[in-house]
DNA sequence: ATGGATGCGTACGGTAGCGTATGGTCCAGG
DNA sequence: CCTGGACCATACGCTACCGTACGCATCCAT
């Protein structure tokens, strides 16, 4: 019974230090992401870090990579919609940041961002992603007839609030917080779909 | 010339660290607020800071306190409108927390808000400014003639949107963020307009 | 003036984390 | 077998912190 079937390796590579380091990432924070931290979760020593990175900066650039590539699939992705479907899509990509579904990827985006406050490096791959998403969303807005500039605010007023959202705690305010994302969901995407019915 | 002139005593008292503290929190973050670090800013020693405060626990507490109690200061400054200019008031609010003017204001906000991801004290004390912020501002909304479960919409979509804003890199997007702003203020406080002018 | 209280400095022990140096282990290829 | 390289452990020096112990100065009331 020869374990050929994809032994993955009890040595570690790079990218394994990439994906626990943005787990810790999520959950602890930037100052939170520290070398023996990180090795003693892996199971491993400092020595096997340093072997594979030059420095903590260097772990650290390569997390804001692997993120940022990782975000721009799932941006070309989520907004890449059948051609009279683009509200659906608008509605699809609200949902999916704003859900409490995935969570460990907003805590991720959150993470960035924080540390994009103080790291010019960070800031720069922040700007890189938000001005493709946003690009993307527009064009969205602009497939349903919404014109230009209308389409560029309601992009911007998208992701705000999907990111802001996830920064409240808004336990106590109402108790049904499906109808109220439901509601602002309309009010963002609301008059594309106006805009197309006039179109029509 | 007795400098008898409110002598700002050259003392710390305990008020003087929080103070510094929050402008090390804006800056720095929670991570940065250390308390040596603190204490060379104020140009003494630990030896101060251990006499005002019990440990840094106890400054990070105070720290929290006195920001729930501006900020709970400022939104019933900020949402008592005089009867009949509710709307002009839920613009005011839009534009307090979304422009560069209160940057300031903002970088605590966030550095609390990320602080509260990890630290149940930091979420208690966010969890009740937002509860009296949303409800300060459902309030203008209801003024207006909003019903109730709209504005309790919009008045989150409303915050979420300021905090969202505050954490995205839209330089290169839209040339004339002025537009796009007003833009989205209209469409967050905008139906608030019609419901007034459809009651009158 | 003097003794206690207030406010701060100095010195210390302890921990956590970064980065380096060096040695050990396992494995493939000769 | 044995050698070189990939991968990791161990041990070390260094710095930045936290918190404590204690000493020194200043001020105020008796």
């Amino acid at each position: 019974m020869e374990n050929v079937v994809n032994k993955p390796r009890v040595q570690l590579d790079r990218d394994a230090w990439i994906v626990a380091a943005t787990d810790v990432l999520a959950d602890e924070g930037l100052a939170g992401l520290r070398v023996e931290v990180l090795a003693k979760r892996l199971k491993v020593t400092k020595g096997s870090f340093y072997w594979h990175f030059q420095d903590r900066r260097d772990l650290l650039m390569a997390v804001l990579q692997t993120w940022r590539d990782g975000r721009i699939r799932d941006i070309v992705k989520q907004t890449r919609a059948n051609p009279g479907h683009e509200l659906e899509q608008i509605y699809h990509v609200i949902d999916i940041y704003s859900t409490s579904r995935s969570r460990r990827g907003a805590m991720i985006e959150l993470a960035v961002r924080d540390w994009a406050r103080r790291d010019p490096e960070a800031a720069a791959i922040v700007a890189e992603v938000d001005d493709i998403r946003l690009r993307c969303a527009r064009d969205l807005f602009l497939a349903c007839g919404v014109p230009m500039e209308e389409a560029s605010s309601r992009c911007m007023l998208l992701y705000a609030y999907v990111f802001g959202i996830s920064l409240m705690i808004y336990d106590k305010f109402d108790s049904d917080v499906g109808r109220v994302k439901r509601d602002i969901a309309d009010l963002i995407a609301q008059s594309a779909n106006m805009k197309k019915r006039q179109s029509a």
